[in-house]
RNA sequence: GGUUCCUUGGCCGAGUGGCUAGGCACUGGUCUGCAAAACCAGGUACGGCGGUUCGAGUCCGCCAGGAACCUCCA
């Protein structure tokens, strides 16, 4: 590949040059939701972090296998081993099946994940589909005696484990601490130590998601079905792992420990967290209650947004911070993402416009340098756009004549430009793409009357001319003088 | 309490020892019948105190404030 790759990598905390396991093939496992509510802006972090490698790894030339699952088992209320199943509580309360429930917030999800421009990953399995494969698992570590069986459930027995790996080595945390600083609680007194985490959980009579075992009737334990999952579509070892920072710990360590027992080695090469999305200061999150939905972004309802924001500024918004860095959330700065976002795209379509010169008034060899130097800079969204709106400034500029590019970097500049924006960014105009059906009729309309506005214009009758930009600018149409006729737009 | 991390101009947000980040907002100008857009120009910054260095926002120490994880959360 000729475009390196750096990625920050969480096990060794520094950067590193990517080096795919298979030349030419990446594989790639994100966490993907818990489907028991709608999604919030928390869950675009990672859905566009990691839409964004997909599409630069893709870019580049890689094949790339984008494993995203749907967490809808396993995944516990309040407390790893004792609390009650997420999907089960919401059915109960709901009183659905717990795969109706299951189905109605993953239909959710894609919804919203279709209007942010975040492409499908390859494979999306279900935790709940892959039961024998986290058996299996369950087994293998048994067999390895570094799991113990008690009162129906299984525990992965963290002390043992320890003695000849490190269970910290990607959290940074060491299990003398973790004694110190777990709390005590309720139903633990089936463990051993408080931070051996379930593989398997015996279902008390009235949990309804149960699945039969030598064990137990019971459940997988959450961290077991990413373990799963990703072995079973990517192989034992695979190129990069992704998800929140939240999840660091426990989960994607306990991945690590029950991979490594099972497999022999650690599951991922490259491990990739985003980081949080806060609101005034503070972690946006279910437990918290301080999220706002994606709906509510969308229709404006909720009392802490001014007003509505569309899918695409929402994306730019996330894009235009680093993803390891946190990034808050106020009324000002998504309304500055807007514009800028709006700014951007406006520029993008004017490309179509443009003529070659004779000769080339920028270096363009240098502007797609940069812009390929900050992408492949850990993701380096931010760089990248402020070098995009150097570009923008020079579209503009050749469109007024004072700056200019040859007939062959023209060519060049509508691809690369088409590259970084739309394959790689993810950016899509939005006023466009909803119109279909009466767009013809209406744009033939808005163009009569603004032809009209040029006769009145032509004979200085400023008042029909003001009179036709301001009531189409009542009903959303944006109307802009330029040199030799008009440019229009819908708000 | 433990671990890790953060503190940049009015707002958001890049920047891992020397070179203008960028966007939004603001001010002045050019263009235009006016407006919008665009373009040009401009200002405001690195939490505090010390230290290392020829040179620090960038490295080290201390202090102050904040966050995440340690329990489910993207």
């Amino acid at each position: 590949m000729e475009n390196k790759l750096f990625i920050y990598n969480t096990l060794s905390r520094k950067k590193e040059e990517f080096q795919p396991l298979n030349e030419k093939h990446v594989g790639l496992y994100v966490c993907g939701p818990t489907v028991y509510g709608d999604p919030h802006l928390g869950h675009t972090r990672p859905a566009i972090t990691f839409d964004i490698l997909f599409r630069y790894l893709t870019h580049i030339g890689y094949k790339v296998r984008y494993v995203r699952n749907i967490t809808d088992v396993g995944h516990l209320e309040s407390d790893g081993d004792v609390g009650e199943d997420k999907i089960a509580k919401k059915a109960r309360l709901e009183e659905l099946e717990p795969m109706e429930v299951v189905q109605f917030y993953t239909d959710r999800y894609h919804q919203y994940m279709d209007q942010l421009n975040v492409r499908k990953p390859s494979i999306e399995p279900r935790a709940s589909g892959h039961i024998i494969e986290q058996l299996q698992i369950v087994e293998d570590i048994l067999a390895k005696g570094l799991a113990y069986e008690s009162n129906g459930s299984v525990y992965f027995d963290v002390e043992k484990y320890n003695k000849d790996h490190n269970y910290g080595r990607l959290s940074g945390r060491n299990i003398e601490d973790l004694l110190s600083t777990t709390r005590e609680l309720d139903g633990q007194s089936e463990k051993k130590q408080s931070y051996d985490f379930a593989l398997w959980k015996k279902a008390s009579p009235e949990h309804i998601m149960r699945w039969p075992s030598r064990f137990s009737d019971g459940f997988p334990g959450w961290h077991l079905e990413c373990s799963a999952m990703s072995a079973r579509y990517l192989g034992t070892e695979f190129d990069i792992h992704g998800g929140g920072m939240d999840l660091l710990f426990p989960h994607h360590e306990c991945e690590i420990a029950q991979s490594t027992v099972a497999n022999g080695h650690t599951p991922a090469r490259y491990w990739m967290h985003n980081n949080m999305i806060t609101i005034n200061g503070q972690k946006m999150g279910k437990s918290l209650g301080n999220f706002i939905n994606l709906e509510q972004f969308f229709d404006g309802k909720h009392e802490l947004l001014e007003q509505a924001y569309s899918p695409m500024t929402i994306r730019f918004f996330i894009m235009q911070a680093h993803y390891r860095s946190t990034l808050d959330f106020s009324n000002e700065a998504l309304k500055a993402a807007q514009k800028g976002m709006e700014r951007l795209l406006e520029g993008y379509s004017k490309l179509d416009k443009l003529a070659a010169g004779e000769t080339s008034s920028f270096d363009l060899q240098e502007l797609k340098e940069k812009c390929y130097a900050a992408i492949s800079d850990d993701l380096n969204t931010p760089i990248l756009i402020a070098h995009l709106f150097e570009a923008v400034k020079q579209i503009n500029n050749m469109l007024s004549g004072s700056a200019s590019l040859s007939a062959d970097e023209l060519d060049q500049f509508k691809t690369f430009m088409k590259n970084m924006v739309v394959d790689i960014l993810g950016l899509q105009m939005e006023s466009q793409s909803q119109e279909s059906g009466n767009d013809e009729v209406l744009s033939q309309t808005i163009e009569l009357l603004l032809n009209l506005r040029i006769e009145a214009k032509t004979n200085k009758d400023w008042a029909t001319a003001d009179r036709i930009r301001n009531e189409l600018q009542a009903m959303g149409v944006v109307v802009k003088d330029t040199k030799d006729g008009f440019e229009w737009g819908l708000k």
